[in-house]
DNA sequence: TCCAAGTGGAGAAGGTCGCTCCGCTTCTGT
DNA sequence: ACAGAAGCGGAGCGACCTTCTCCACTTGGA
């Protein structure tokens, strides 16, 4: 970008740099956009003023961060839109989107929500749309999809089952698979019988410690 | 309960209890429990004192509240029992509790986590479970729903959607329906086609919206 | 060697929350 | 009609966040 216009960064200051954006990638990724700048640099054992000397707000951090991300999104869409069966392509971009999500809760974030601060995310979504809809398309006019399907669906879809997906992630961090498939098989037009469920459901105990785990986060 | 036992509140004062009561139940349904009792206080056009004069911190508060409105669902659970065909039940019990913790994002709150604090809730929680058992047993044992779908399924099915009924409540505060209608095809063990879609999809508009409102409430 | 570049973290400014306290008002029984 | 008990409002306290600034000190590298 305009960095090669600019002086190189000290070496020492450049480390930081780097320490800086890994960390709160991890972070950010684990606990999503919530988390504060002190607590950035805390965890990659730099003072907060080197964050801010770095990036001048938390915006800019954020935006430097998840440019690639989504980049990542649109390169999993146009690889659906390359499977030569269309169910397969849907169900495919699906599954591994929301694999995305699920790994980064703040890229989830981004995904479904707009802002005017990240004009340059919104542009990386906006790229990744008409991706998506040839794939619902061509699922459709196969009819490999129930015709009622819509995109908006699609988009709380995404939603809910990330929202399950952070609701067990501590407990059992792969249980939202479950609801993928019974949701899936809610979307074909007409089937024999119930897609095998890739894993198991939760035992009682992981119940119990999940909505546990759930209340002592709510309430901060 | 033991109000007979102690004298009767003056009568402007039961007035008060009784408003806080009610602006309480009507800010908790809106924005769930995170609410402030400060924020109550002013709603019912009362003094904060007032309130913690009659209940002594919040919990105590949401336990006044939020008794009966867990034996609403016990007793949908039971209705649901009563019907003859085994799907209709289950399908009846999921859509109408599904209902009401859209209609109360407090009551879905308090039955989706565990606290110590809310003792009595706990308890109302555990007369329902049972009956639910007994819902769904009953379906799966007449072959209506499919073999691996389990209890803790539903637990996560009805965060998920209840989540994308938040998602989208400003917006289009039945469009969760859609969600749900789809899970509920994908319950079924076979099927020849579709139910039909209960309400119409978000128009691009009210996409923009939802994910705008989304972002605005994210960051407080 | 030396000084510009870089650093850390205290703390300012501004926000939230639950909860207390006490001078004042309103009810109610006599 | 009036005393005194009951109830009231809301300023304000303490604890806790957050973002972001500032400046005395350290360090890299020409």
């Amino acid at each position: 970008m305009a960095t090669t216009t600019e002086r190189p960064l000290r070496r020492d200051a450049e480390r930081n740099r780097q320490r800086i954006l890994e960390t709160a990638g991890a972070l950010f990724a684990e606990r999503g956009l919530g988390v504060s700048l002190d607590e950035i640099a805390r965890h990659a054992g730099v003072g907060v003023g080197t964050v801010y000397r770095r990036f001048p707000d938390k915006e800019q951090l954020i935006d430097a961060l998840f440019e690639d991300r989504l980049a990542e999104i649109l390169a999993t869409a146009n690889a659906s839109l390359e499977m030569s069966d269309p169910w397969d392509a849907l169900a495919h971009f699906i599954e591994r989107s929301m694999e995305l999500q699920v790994a980064d809760r703040a890229l989830k974030e981004l995904l479904l929500s707009t802002t005017t601060a990240h004009a340059r995310i919104e542009q990386g979504r906006r790229q990744i749309q008409p991706v998506v809809v040839a794939v619902l398309d061509r699922a459709r006019r196969a009819g490999v999809v129930r015709e009622d399907f819509d995109l908006s669906d699609l988009l709380l879809l995404q939603h809910a089952i990330g929202e399950a997906a952070e609701y067990t992630h501590e407990v059992a961090p792969e249980v939202w698979r479950r609801i993928l498939c019974i949701t899936m098989d809610g979307l074909r037009p007409d089937r024999r019988r119930p897609s095998p469920m890739p894993v198991p459901p939760l035992d009682e105990e992981q119940v119990d410690c999940t909505m546990r785990e759930w209340g002592r986060r709510r309430r901060r």
